[in-house]
DNA sequence: AACAGGAATGAAAATGATTGTCATTATCAT
DNA sequence: ATGATAATGACAATCATTTTCATTCCTGTT
């Protein structure tokens, strides 16, 4: 059916592990690689059925992606200027493995992200 | 500046406390109620403002409003027969304050999900 | 009652992210 | 080289949301 563009992969990579579809692309071009857009979102959606990437949402709506998988972390995101800081979030692997278990869940996962306005802004 | 139709209110209230722009439009529609798409938007902005209502955002992206006062939840999602249980998520109130306080943020919101196999899957 | 000024309304257009379409191009085994 | 199949991207369509702007509704004042 359809692969994912591997430059696609890399430039989220190259962005911290953490974009949206419009950044990926935009991103793309400057660094002068020809791609559409439509590449971008279908090599997104790949990414997402291969369990490569998780999807999030920002306050506006636009999705974002983030890889998943090895060193577990969170983020704290500017919802001004977009500046990440990566935090910790022992407290939250242990509230998901504990609530997860409660209702009898298994394989479990989890995303959790804090947004608001940085110091500079 | 603009004030919010309490009948915008009153629906989301009809509704379960819980419900998008355009049902609660669609809704109001098939009360007979006359109102524009517009104004429902504008009320619930101002529903906003007030703190009356709060945002959450659904996985296609739209937007959904609830009424809050209601405790804030999260969801435990299974991945296999999409069946969801709310859950309580006073822990992750208190992580993302905290986290956010250490690195100067204002304005603070959060997002958190957890998701696994059901019992039944 | 008539009037003025501001707020509220809603139809229609604009916006912006995402998805669908489809003709073209690259890839690969034969 | 040939044909089959998958990947690509320009463009149009979709859908929620926002903006614009002309009109209507209030409300207090003469």
């Amino acid at each position: 059916m359809s692969r994912s563009n591997p430059k696609v992969l890399s430039t989220l990579e190259r962005a911290g592990g953490f974009a949206s579809a419009q950044e990926i692309y935009k991103l793309m071009q400057r660094n002068g690689q020809r791609i559409g857009l439509t590449t971008v979102y279908r090599s997104l959606q790949s990414l997402l059925k291969e369990n490569i990437v998780d999807v999030l949402r920002r306050d506006d709506g636009e999705a974002i992606y983030r890889l998943c998988g090895d060193s577990h972390h969170h983020h704290l995101v500017c919802k001004n200027c977009g500046s990440t800081v990566e935090i910790e979030g022992a407290a939250i692997e242990k509230w998901a493995k504990s609530v997860a278990a409660e209702h009898g869940f298994r394989d479990i996962g989890h995303t959790a992200e804090v947004f608001g306005t940085c110091s500079n802004c």
